[in-house]
RNA sequence: GCCAGAGUGGCGGAAUUGGCAGACGCGCUGGAUUCAAAAUCCAGUGGCCGCAAGGUCGUGGGGGUUCGAUUCCCCCCUCUGGUACCA
């Protein structure tokens, strides 16, 4: 075997590593811990994808360098199984949910070991693994037994929550009525997005346009009982510990912004009889303002009660349900059927056209209380049920879409801050003309005139809450996480619904004991969705259906968890995978948290990322682990693209037609911008395009301008790479290499094979740089010597090491890639090259390519793995130069350049410079108004 | 619209604190080897002018700071990703 064969000896060690457990980690650390953890796949019937391999050789390169630096490295691999993706592929390939499910992750096993990653095997695990799923249910039953302590800021027992004497009064089923509307987990009526086409209800992160996340189907909105996480109350503490991760700054900001922190003001604009304003504003002073409004006042949230004078109309949501109150007989109709208009509005319709807005007058009015003046009350779809208190006061003066509608209907425009002098549209803003949102002073509003902004907002908020008209309040755009899927495929919640004499649930619930975890799913003949929110386990046998405890008849909960609850916690699984008596051992928890370093894409943003530390802040909370966050540091790899496309149009009688003057119409179809002809896209091979300025143009017609880009990797575009592939064809040395080489991590990059036949040509030159292949059998090469090597040998060597040490260190693998290529061009040219220098150079290419640097090690006389053999460590003093080359410039350009001795002072240096040939030469006639010398750098003559 | 990120040869990309633009790889050209090809090895390879020495332009565009700018500042353009009535 002389020539490099990967297709023999990447089996040979793969098989070599799983044998002796090579890469099994230890219960506890041993020295210093290094926990690198890969964001884990859903196992998908398509198999890997090349975008997979790259964060994934990024850890492994990162974890086999750390081990050789003597870190305890945990490094583990798993399976998001359950889910939407995992039904669909069932029921499209008509088999049951767990088999498929298990038939993919063995094909992602298999293909994860084909690229030799140095996972420990032992420890993976699949968040379907019954013995898994049970401690999800564990922690959901944590975080049911969890109410919120706002004073404390913390999560705290149940049993801990104080009952207001009243409830007490109530008896013992208001209690615990009570204590459910305290849990992070409670079940809410809420207005939730259905997906009909996937037969369940999403949560506001999976749905993007009104269609869902997962299949782009359309979403309504309807009234339904859900599980819902309380989320919101760990808002401020999962912005504000953004403050201590190591994260990307864009992703912070994603998280922060998703969350939505907003300050302002509640305030009761009253809606009782007009008489009675007198009254109300007497008890209001006296009683002050009520947690909960009455049903004599509309409530508001606005972030600008600052310009409460400029309040010239009020709306409340459709949904709201004081419309009906507020509307009155001769608006009746015009109200109802707008109301139905709007609840039949899909989501994606309201959004997608949000500059024309729409609404209509109740009849109704309110009263300001700040000047007592009646304001109309309108219904309009712009105002969203779900945030704040669903109601506002509209100042069309200053926000953009009270303005819009104000100009729609005819409303006055008031304005009450005076943009400033500086404002180039003052006037306009002050004839209410236009829209200013910026702060300024007040106008128009009576005591406060002349205020700033910023003060007038804090005297009124102080002027609110004496009157009893108002208080402080905060709002998230971050809304309660919806937790229940009427699916199939997910965990079963354990949780089980009384039933009361009628046979009917009773309104109170229980957990599972915990003793009795897990409930595992049923068998069920038939799982699809059926298009009606009725899950799918209500179809279950009664014996799975149905219990009795303690002389009680109780019906189990039917629902399942959405994707997200089994990731959101598995990192914590994989430091103990097995233990059978706790979620995780807490020694050993405190040993290897937090994950030191995880990397994946940048989709998860808001998703998994936002749950999993949502669910870590509460097990913090109750003491089941040691960490307030997860992930210390977070690196988003860069999304791999297709190979480059050409595309240029042809039309009926196939003349060629630019790519810019074709048009695409709502069909897809492609007509000619100027005459409106149909045409077809014509894809072009690279050889028939050339460059021409800025773009590509046809060779045999350098007129026809032709578009060439690189697509998203896709099935429907076919420009899908598949690793087996790549693998078959050129190793997985050569695929790693690849993925690290094109670019930097976390750069959106275009696939080329090409480039991949380019890191395997230099595979190619490793091997034959150490093997002789041109014998028959495994042979050193007969360069190698056992000679000590020269100086230069050595410098290029420490070279070498010093680079790829701190790349490998700052994750930038493809300019330590770069390194050793320099190394190995280096050394092909030597006709001695020394065994010990090349034993180093195996050392550090290991991480990147493991398979070849283990063949050539053992073959250069080792009998153990080199995965723990100590890193190469670079020895500055042989990197000293004698010499350097210094650039002379003058005026800025590169003239020549003169080599001196390294220390050389500046004196010297501007000495050698002049003394040079050529510089004297420039210099003759030139007048010298300034040198400007830095040692060991350049010398720079201005002249005139 | 808003928020991120990015624009460097034919292509992917490199370039410490402002100090030799284009490392490394692909592709291409020429040569060696070969009956021939593949493979391999050697040399060359930003544009323009020039036989050459050399000159000149050049990091999306325009301006600025500086002895010196891919790097810092201002304005603009293009692309990619995210997001959208959150009061």
């Amino acid at each position: 075997m002389p020539r490099y064969n990967p297709a023999v000896i990447e089996p040979k060690w793969q098989n070599y590593w799983d044998v002796n457990k090579t890469f099994a980690t230890p219960d506890l650390p041993v020295g210093e811990k290094l926990y690198v953890l890969d964001m884990f796949p859903y196992p998908s019937g398509n198999g890997l994808h090349v975008g997979h391999p790259e964060g994934y050789t990024a850890t492994d390169i990162t974890c086999r360098f750390e081990r050789m630096r003597g870190k305890s490295v945990l490094h583990p691999m798993g399976y998001d199984a359950f889910g939407l993706p995992a039904e669909e592929h069932a029921i499209r390939t008509n088999t049951p949910p767990r088999e498929s499910t298990e038939n993919n992750i063995e094909t992602f096993t298999r293909q994860l070991k084909m690229l030799g990653f140095s996972y420990d095997w032992d420890r993976s695990i699949a968040t379907t693994d019954v013995e898994y799923f049970k401690w999800t249910q564990w922690i959901f039953l944590q975080l049911f037994d969890t109410w919120y302590d706002l004073e404390k800021q913390q999560g705290r027992p149940i049993n801990e929550l104080p009952i207001p004497q009243d409830v007490v009064a109530a008896g013992e089923r208001e209690v615990r009525l009570y204590q459910d509307d305290h849990r992070l987990a409670y079940q809410a009526d809420a207005l939730v997005n259905w997906c009909p086409e996937l037969g369940t209800v999403l949560a506001n992160e999976e749905v993007i346009d009104g269609r869902s996340e997962r299949g782009s189907h359309p979403v309504q909105r309807i009234p339904l009982r859900q599980w819902t996480l309380r989320i919101t109350a760990y808002a401020d503490r999962l912005e504000n510990d953004l403050e201590h991760v190591d994260w990307p700054s864009g992703i912070k900001k994603l998280q922060a912004d998703w969350i939505g922190r907003s300050t302002g003001a509640e305030v009761d604009f009253f809606i009782g009889p007009a008489d009675d304003i007198t009254q109300w504003k007497a008890e209001r002073l006296a009683g002050g303002f009520p947690r909960k409004p009455g049903d004599d006042v509309l409530r508001i949230y606005t972030t600008r009660p600052d310009t409460l004078f400029g309040a010239t109309y009020m709306v409340i949501a459709p949904e709201h349900p004081f419309v009906e109150r507020l509307t009155t007989d001769d608006c009746r109709e015009a109200v109802d059927n707008y109301c139905q208009q709007a609840s039949l509005r899909s989501d994606r319709d309201r959004t997608e056209d949000t500059s024309t807005k729409t609404g209509v007058f109740t009849g109704g009015f309110a009263v300001n209380p700040v000047n007592d003046e009646l304001v109309p009350v309108w219904v309009a779809d712009y105002v969203l049920i779900s945030y704040g208190t669903g109601a506002i006061m509209a100042v069309p003066a200053h926000d953009q879409r009270d303005f819009e509608f104000a100009q729609t209907y005819d409303i006055p425009v008031v304005a009450v801050v005076d943009p400033g002098e500086d404002s180039e549209d003052r006037d306009d803003v002050l004839a209410g003309k236009v829209c200013s949102t910026v702060q300024g002073r007040a106008i128009h509003s009576e005591e406060y005139d002349g205020l700033e902004t910023a003060v007038f907002k804090e005297q009124i908020q102080t002027a609110l809450t004496e009157q009893g008209w108002g208080r402080a309040a905060v709002n998230y755009k971050l809304r309660d996480w919806l937790f229940s899927r009427q699916r199939f495929w997910g965990e079963p919640f354990p949780i089980l619904h009384e039933l009361g004499d009628d046979g009917e649930p009773n309104g109170l619930i229980r957990s599972v004991d915990i003793a009795d975890l897990p409930v595992d799913l049923p068998y069920l003949e038939d799982y699809k969705p059926h298009g009606r929110p009725e899950p799918p386990l209500g179809k279950a046998p009664d014996e799975w259906l149905y219990c009795e405890i303690d002389g009680k008849r109780y019906r189990r909960e039917i629902n399942t968890m959405p994707q997200w609850a089994g990731s959101c916690w598995y990192f914590l699984r994989f430091i103990d995978s097995k233990n059978g008596e706790v979620f995780v051992d807490p020694e050993k928890e405190k040993a290897w948290m937090p994950v030191d370093l995880y990397i994946g894409g940048a989709e998860h943003a808001v998703l998994h990322l936002l749950y999993a530390r949502f669910w870590h802040k509460v097990l913090f909370d109750r003491g089941h682990v040691s960490t307030p966050e997860p992930f210390q540091r977070l690196v988003n790899q860069g999304m791999i693209l297709g190979e480059m496309e050409y595309s240029v149009f042809q039309d009926a009688d196939e003349n060629w037609v630019s790519f810019a003057a074709a048009t695409r119409s709502a069909t897809g179809d492609y007509h000619h911008r100027e005459n409106g002809s149909e045409l077809q896209q014509i894809q072009l091979d690279q050889q028939q395009v050339t460059r021409k300025g800025d773009g590509w143009v046809l060779v045999e017609d350098e007129n026809i301008g032709v578009d060439g880009r690189c697509y998203k990797m896709s099935k429907s575009r076919g420009n899908v790479v598949n690793p087996d592939v790549v693998v078959s064809d050129y190793g997985a040395d050569s695929l790693r290499l690849y993925e690290m080489f094109m670019g930097p991590l976390v750069a959106t990059k275009p696939w080329n094979m090409s480039g991949v036949n380019g890191v395997r040509g230099f595979l190619d030159r490793v091997w034959r740089m150490i093997v002789d292949d041109r014998v028959d059998n495994l042979a050193v090469n007969a360069a190698l010597s056992d000679d000590g090597p020269t100086a230069e040998q050595l410098k290029v060597l420490h070279q070498t090491i010093q680079s790829v040490t701190v790349d490998t260190e700052n994750l930038d693998f493809n300019t330590a890639i770069a390194r050793m290529m320099e190394f190995v061009n280096f050394f092909t040219g030597q006709q001695s090259r020394p065994q010990s220098i090349m034993q180093s150079f195996l050392l550090l290419l290991s991480p990147y390519a493991p398979h070849i640097a283990e063949e050539l090690w053992e073959l250069l006389g080792s009998d153990k793995t080199l995965a723990y053999e100590p890193w190469p460590v670079c020895d500055e003093s042989l990197l000293v130069e004698n010499t350097i080359e210094v650039p002379v410039q003058i005026r800025g350009k590169v003239k020549t350049r003169i080599s001196v001795a390294a220390d050389i002072s500046q004196a010297d240096l501007e000495q050698a410079a002049r003394a040079d040939k050529r510089v004297t030469e420039l210099l003759s006639d030139a007048e010298i108004i300034k040198v400007i010398v830095v040692p060991g750098r350049l010398v720079n003559f201005v002249t005139k």
